[in-house]
DNA sequence: TATACTGTATTAGGTAAGTAATACAGTATG
DNA sequence: CATACTGTATTACTTACCTAATACAGTATA
């Protein structure tokens, strides 16, 4: 599993971990019952203290996304289709959010930016498609 | 001056006031010797403490963006020529490119995503309207 | 001069994040 | 059983962030 953590971006450490982790479960790079890295083995890889990562992986629980056994390790729970549904909007959400108040403050037209939009996604489905 | 400010995020709150005003600055949305709020008048727009909105100014003039003058306000600094500006469609397409490749990744739906974008606009539009 | 604004400084306090170190409890394997 | 892993708990510490409150100094205006 790869994770990139950017300690100059102000966002703390385990929000990282728990933002990634839930994106790559939502996008499906990792399936249900599959092991995530234990938590000394994550910590050591990025340079942080194994308590930071637990404190990640406690969140990554509390929200149901993994599983975790005290001796064995974490892994990554089954999501019901419709709370997938709606990690994926709010995920989605929050980067779209970003992009909304930038093009309301740098004054961009609403039917431009919708139209880059558009045509970005339509770029990153059809290289995606051309992948099947 | 729009700000927005994502108690969510993590980030820093005086990061983000830096980060959006470095931004609008570079984007040419704001012209060298125009006045920016009021450290008051910013943190009572924001809800936030005036030392925060200081502390954010502070780093901007430290960063030659902004010039303060006690009594009597904060400018937008001119800057120099070797300063490296994105145009607006730059600094918005590589915001929506992370959302497109996330939406495409996450498989949602475009016209919901475009749905879900184009609202994000008009809800932070209309709050920028009512200000004016 | 008084008033209302401007930015700055200072003190004190609380919360959050991250760390180090240590140890415990549970699991798996040889 | 010993060993090596697993996650968890705890204590203590440092740094960062944010706040409230207060006051000072500077500027602009009536």
């Amino acid at each position: 599993m790869l994770l990139d953590i950017d300690t100059h971006s102000g966002v703390p450490i385990y929000r990282q971990v728990i933002d990634q982790i839930t994106q790559q479960i939502m996008a499906g790079q990792v399936e249900a019952g599959e092991q995530l890295p234990s938590v000394r083995d994550l910590a050591a890889r990025l340079k942080v203290n194994p308590m930071t990562i637990s404190k990640a992986y406690s969140f990554l629980e509390a929200g149901n996304l993994v599983e975790r056994q005290r001796g064995v390790g974490l892994f990554v729970a089954k999501i019901g289709p419709g709370e997938a549904e709606q990690t994926k909007a709010e995920i989605l959400q929050d980067l779209l959010r970003k992009a909304a108040v930038t093009a309301v403050q740098l004054e961009i037209d609403p039917d431009e930016a919708v139209r880059l939009f558009r045509e970005l996604y339509e770029h990153y489905d059809s290289r995606r498609r051309s992948k099947l």
